[in-house]
RNA sequence: GCCGGGAUGGCGGAACUGGCAGACGCAGCGGACUUAAAAUCCGCAGGGCUUAAAAGGCCCGUGGGGGUUCGAGUCCCCCUCUCGGCACCA
């Protein structure tokens, strides 16, 4: 037992002083830094410092953070202070998502105002983010709710009207009866509302407000080429969304007149090289050459209407591609254009009205799902394409047949008129080229993005800034008007439609251009706009006349690091790519995309599965911070697993690191007294230490050299943390020296300077107290992180492993700078090596340098 | 069906370009301190066999099976389970 520790236990009130007690250095600190207004302030224009923009995003306000905020606010707030301390200028904001049903929903139930529901919302929770200790910047905050904001999202729209990328259609719309409001694309979840994932979608028929993403299409599918910061994983996601498919249109001429215009039919196909196979014509039901297709004949008709609803109910279902194939022949025929055959034309349920052109040239032997069908109906099987190990030249006579379908392009055209005998590539190319000559086909690209549609038939969001004239038409609200307020004292329920259009004050207006009577456009804008374009406002908040300020932006954008939930990897992130290329083709900004680097963290959860409140395994943060404190909460966050992982919550694990906190604390309470004694002289001349206090010195670089290079590379905070520790349980080894008076007292203030400072992003509370035991002053966020010199972090001594054949046998001590000689010679004298080998003959002996030998005997 | 993660002690997880598997933490066990407890501090600890016991020695061990290599948790091939995402996209 060391003399320190029979010191402190006969001493009750030295006892209590060491006693680490979280809430009261937190608490005192939380004061001080909510006094203190320049300590987390970003100077927009410091030429010094050199800019970084870490963003978390951000949150809804439901009402209290969860540990999945927590955790994500923690990597986020790591990284903000290690880039402060290396003498970054660092842009860290915080502001709230703070429009959305929830809040509506809040009101029926509680009878509360969603205005008044959100903003106290917001006002525990950023209560919440400051007790946690997070360094933002709440100079910059931005509540998405609130006319100063909200203002710029009409102004927005109105500029997208103008450009052309905002338009009004009618269209099928996703409709979730839950949330009593439309859902975009990527708003519905197998079938299901992505809020209520019980509840089934419907379609339905609406006069909306759509944006023009699809514009932007191969911009933003090519724009993810160069995205390499991002996750390879939302690359992918995006990609596929995006859906690019490379193929060409081909007109089929109907065989005979029809009703109305027409008298063809245009396909879409990636496989022009099998048109020879095709042996008939797939229609989506409602495809609109059907009506005049089938005339007056009743059966069709209750046929195709049948196909109609089989596929708004799959489609509900969530299931589309589930359902059995079928269909029903017109009766009508149409002619391929390279071989003037007349082939039937049919309607399928297994047709996309909104995907390509809604018609298709069906080729079963070549596709899976046209195999399927003709089977069925008995339709043609027509081989056109072989192996190419099979086909080969065709001197040979008839070639075996392939297992069909036969679908792969390492392939051979036969039965193909002059095209037959060319590779599928080639015949892609030549194929395409005679069409285009005679004039019945394209190079056509079709994507899967569908343009995004705003419009919510709900209270709480964006007022779209649009009026109905009777005689004008369509009228935007003129730009001086703006905002349309949305108005308060609103009786919501979930009933007839857009809760504004029951508000006479709000839907009678003037037509500003006739100045006759108009409505208001009742809708309001998807959330999802609000937070397309949020992190740009942050850079200049406060700005009335503009939505932001160019050069401001161009200094901090793009993002450096974006940090949130991979769950956003198609709504968010496609959205604000989508804001970002129209403010820069408006010329307000001009970087191509917002982030740079992209990270997703893991998701937070408890015995096995998703904290919620169903299943009951929700940990409040409030209970971790009153139990062991904002630092430990927060280090355990990083410490349990590394942070793009799943992290499994375990109480005992914060309890850990509220252990290894307060045995750093007690470690610089008692020694504290050496930085005072040492006159602030940094290290001490290795060469003169003792080997145990070399020991530390040596370790101290170590854990300085582990932590950098975890902050400039994997962001592996678990192993940091670890290696912090280790440096812990180090000096506790060392304590008898210390209290002996063995320890150089420069070095001793050394060791706990840098000890606080590579605490700092992790344990902020923890290490600003220690600091100031430490007798220093002054922000911790603005001082230089510790540097390490790689020769003290060497081992002067090296254990190698010596292995017999593969299998660990001994171990040999030699000195690091040992030649591989001597390394050798010594191993083999290794009194247990003499007897492993003994009697056999040595074959070779493998030497890796600073690690292992190994003797490989016969 | 397609794409992408993952599988390592009782538990969370380490092991960076192939080189001592199990760092660090939790739980556990033992000890010190205490009238006692808490707190704290120190130590032990993958499984098995050998041994009176310990030291020591040996064998097995990173989801399963094969392979490459002096050497494989790590690389290659096949398979199982699991978690995400996409899915009649022509």
């Amino acid at each position: 037992m060391s003399e320190t520790t029979k010191n402190m236990t006969a001493n009750q009130p030295e006892q209590r002083e060491l006693r680490y007690e979280p809430q009261r250095i937190e608490e005192k600190w939380h004061a001080r830094w909510e006094a203190d207004s320049t300590l987390y302030a970003a100077e927009p224009h410091d030429s010094k410092r050199k800019k970084y923009y870490v963003l978390e995003m951000l949150p809804y306000p439901s009402g209290a953070l969860h540990m999945g905020h927590v955790r994500n606010y923690a990597i986020g707030d790591a990284l903000a202070r290690f880039m402060w301390m290396n003498g970054c200028n660092v842009l860290h904001p915080m502001g709230w998502d703070a429009f959305g049903l929830p809040a509506e929903n809040a009101a029926i139930k509680n009878n509360v105002p969603p205005r008044q529901w959100t903003l106290s919302n917001v006002a525990h929770m950023r209560a919440q983010m400051k007790r946690l200790g997070f360094a933002y910047d709440w100079s910059r905050e931005v509540t998405t709710c609130l006319p100063d904001y909200y203002k710029w999202n009409q102004w927005f729209f109105l500029k997208l009207y103008e450009k052309g990328l905002a338009y009004r259609k009618k269209s099928k719309v996703n409709w979730c009866p839950e949330c009593a409001t439309v859902l975009a694309n990527e708003q519905v979840v197998d079938g299901c509302c992505w809020r209520h994932e019980e509840t089934q979608v419907e379609q339905r028929e609406l006069e909306q407000w759509f944006l023009r993403t699809t514009n932007y299409s191969e911009e933003l599918l090519a724009g993810l080429d160069k995205l390499e910061g991002w996750p390879e994983k939302v690359r992918t996601m995006q990609r596929n969304w995006i859906g690019r498919s490379e193929g060409a249109s081909v007109d089929f001429k109907i065989d005979g007149p029809i009703g109305g215009a027409g008298g063809k039919i245009t396909v879409f196909t990636t496989r022009i090289d099998t048109i020879f196979g095709a042996t008939s014509i797939q229609l989506a039901p409602e495809h609109p050459v059907v009506a005049g297709l089938i005339g007056n004949d009743p059966h069709l008709h209750s046929k195709v209407e049948d196909l109609v609803r089989e596929q708004a109910r799959a489609r509900e279902a969530g299931d589309v591609g589930a359902i059995e194939k079928h269909g029903v022949f017109t009766g009508r025929y149409a002619i391929n254009p390279f071989n003037q055959e007349k082939i039937p034309v049919w309607v399928a349920n297994y047709i996309l009205m909104d995907y390509g052109t809604g018609a298709i040239m069906s080729v079963p032997a070549h596709d899976e799902r046209d195999y399927e069908f003709a089977e069925k109906y008995g339709l043609e099987i027509r081989i056109v394409i072989l192996p190419r190990r099979i086909g080969g030249p065709l001197a040979h006579g008839q070639p075996e047949s392939p297992v069909l379908p036969y679908t792969e392009k390492e392939s051979l055209l036969i039965n193909s008129g002059e095209f037959s005998e060319l590779s599928n590539q080639e015949a892609i190319e030549k194929m395409t080229a005679f069409a285009e000559k005679n004039g019945f086909g394209k190079r056509t690209v079709t994507y899967r993005l569908k343009d995004w549609g705003i419009s919510r038939q709900r209270y709480w969001g964006t007022p779209i800034p649009m009026l109905y004239c009777e005689k004008c038409g369509v009228v935007a609200v003129p730009e001086k008007d703006l905002p349309v307020l949305l108005p308060d004292n609103v009786d919501i329920t979930l009933q007839g439609g857009s809760p504004l259009g029951r508000i006479p004050e709000f839907v009678n207006a003037t037509c500003p251009r006739c100045g006759g009577s108009a409505r208001r456009e009742t809708d309001t804008m998807d959330t999802f706009v609000d937070s397309a374009w949020y992190f740009y406002r942050y850079t200049n908040a406060q700005l009335a006349d503009r939505p932001l300020d160019t050069a401001t932006v161009s200094y901090w954008f793009p993002i450096d690091q974006y940090i949130g939930g991979v769950e956003h990897a198609i709504l968010h992130l496609i959205y604000s790519r989508f804001w970002t290329k129209f403010m820069r083709d408006l010329g307000l900004v001009r970087n191509d995309e917002p982030a740079l680097r992209l990270f997703t963290q893991g998701m937070v959860i408890k015995d096995g599965a998703k904290m919620s409140k169903s299943k009951g395994n929700v940990v409040s943060p409030d209970d971790m911070v009153a139990q062991f404190g904002a630092d430990s909460t927060r280090m355990y966050s990083l410490f349990a697993t590394s942070p793009d992982r799943e992290l499994d919550w375990q109480e005992a694990g914060v309890e850990g690191v509220h252990r290894f906190l307060g045995r750093a604390y007690r470690f610089v309470m008692r020694n504290a007294g050496a930085v005072h004694g040492s006159q602030g002289r940094d290290g001490a001349r290795s060469a003169e230490l003792s080997p145990k206090c070399r020991q530390i010195e040596r370790k101290l670089h170590q854990t300085i050299k582990r932590v950098t290079k975890d902050f400039q590379g994997r962001w592996h905070f678990n192993t940091s943390v670890a290696a912090i520790m280790e440096f812990v349980n180090e000096l506790y080894g060392a304590e008898d020296e210390i209290s002996f008076g063995r320890f150089p007292q420069e070095l001793l203030a050394d060791v706990q300077r840098r000890l606080v400072l590579l605490l700092a992003p992790f344990a902020p509370y923890l290490a600003a107290e220690l600091w100031e035991v430490l007798g220093a002053t002054g922000s911790l966020l603005r001082h230089p992180w510790p540097a390490f010199d790689p020769a003290l972090a060497e081992e002067d001594q090296i254990t190698y492993a010596v292995q017999i054949n593969g299998k660990l046998r001994s171990h040999v001590v030699l000195p690091a700078e040992s030649p591989e000689d001597l390394v050798r010679e010594r191993v083999l004298a290794d009194e247990k090596v003499r007897a492993a080998i003994d009697g056999k003959q040595v074959a070779k002996v493998i030497v890796v340098p600073g690690k292992l030998v190994n003797v490989v005997v016969r």
